[in-house]
DNA sequence: TCGCTAATGCACTAACTGGTTACTTTTTAG
DNA sequence: CTAAAAAGTAACCAGTTAGTGCATTAGCGA
């Protein structure tokens, strides 16, 4: 009869049995409803009340965490970025050799990218509302750094091995890396019109991915 | 759409004395002033009373000719895609050697995208709404399956040629050379900030059009 | 000149939307 | 045990939004 109850969060940290208010519990179900409505309908479109109900919270609890729409909006924006640098840093790229290390980035790149559809819209969003809410956060700038120099580091690995060639610009390559599978999953919709053929087939996904990395150590190759 | 009457359209075309009353002028008004505020806010975020102030034109038009938001919202996007794809098509690019014929394609996507931004924007609302209003044109299909054998048979010509290697799918290739330029365009914000450089700089879009250039010619080279 | 049709304008509404007020209930520090 | 702080709720509000009903007017063919 007793369901054992995971602690979702606070009790879990503290150690102390399950509240039946849990504001920290609350918080996350706001933030994972807000997500994918964010994702779904864009900072315009999508609906606070909507929100509210997904999170089976009050409309009210919203405004006491979050101050505002827009508050939650640049909170949801915030981790997403911070989650994909993250698990960027998890990669362990260093050690391995520098093809293996750019292959590898390409495909996590692609795979984040399909498992986690949201982050796509969400900078989208975002672009819209020209980057004002990202303006304001300064984790993610740091995060940036990282990873920009993560790639740079490959890419002095490789050119001292012989296997790159020198002089690229490794915020250029950044972009390229993204583009090339940002592009393909964000338009995959009028995508599979223009080009009449279903591109989130199960082979056309495998497909892009191999041309992706072939595109890749084409361009830097020596 | 339909081949617009010499005798029975506007004034500005044909030199006529103008009208107090002008459907075609009219129409055109609320076309271009829609195509603003689409791309500025999005298909959600775009109002109508906005749309007819800016076109000079009283909401009860727009109703009129375009049935509802979502049916002016369709006729743009068409036009849209007919406009670049026809661009497209005036590049004459059979003329030219493979390789001038690829970097010229690439060039004029990425300037097309510059002088026209709106386009990025309209087809990134089109597929926050899963392509539902460009499943509905006949037309855009019709003119791009001619732009896929445009970039077919360049790539054909370059493989007789012995310059290009064999087996690179049109399709693919397409997608990589506008991914490279749209997903830097679109998100030009984020990407600002992310990088920590003005990515719309005089010589950062200079750059980056060289960068792409030489992205395609390495990948198709034999 | 007349009458019909298409173009236009104004005022209105029903549904929504982000945000708030005023209140109750639970948790916890002392 | 108690009081205050925190968590949670429902009803409500003022402004906005896409879309309309209806009257008016200009232009065109006969």
């Amino acid at each position: 009869m007793e369901p054992v109850d995971e602690k979702t969060t606070g009790s879990a940290a503290t150690g102390r049995k399950p509240r039946t208010r849990d504001a920290e519990a609350t918080k996350a179900r706001i933030l994972d409803a807000a997500k994918r409505e964010f994702a779904k309908n864009g900072l315009g479109g999508a609906r606070v009340d909507v929100i509210a109900e997904k999170a089976r919270a009050n409309k009210r609890m919203i405004y006491h965490y979050f101050e505002s729409k827009e508050g939650l909006f640049q909170t949801i924006l915030e981790n997403a970025y911070v989650d994909i640098r993250t698990a960027e840093q998890k990669l362990n790229l260093d050690h391995l050799a520098p093809k293996e290390a750019l292959e590898r980035l390409v495909r996590f790149t692609w795979d984040y990218y399909l498992k986690n559809p949201e982050f796509i819209t969400l900078v989208n969003s975002e672009n819209l509302h020209r980057a004002k809410h990202l303006k304001k956060s300064e984790v993610v700038k740091v995060y940036s750094r990282k990873f920009v120099s993560m790639v740079a580091t490959i890419l002095d690995r490789g050119v001292e091995a012989g296997v790159f060639r020198a002089g690229i610009d490794p915020v250029q390559l950044n972009i390229t890396i993204a583009a090339i599978g940002y592009y393909y999953l964000t338009n995959r919709f009028t995508g599979s019109i223009v080009f009449e053929r279903d591109l989130m087939a199960k082979d056309a996904l495998e497909e892009r991915l191999r041309f992706n990395i072939d595109t890749i150590l084409r361009l830097v190759s020596a």
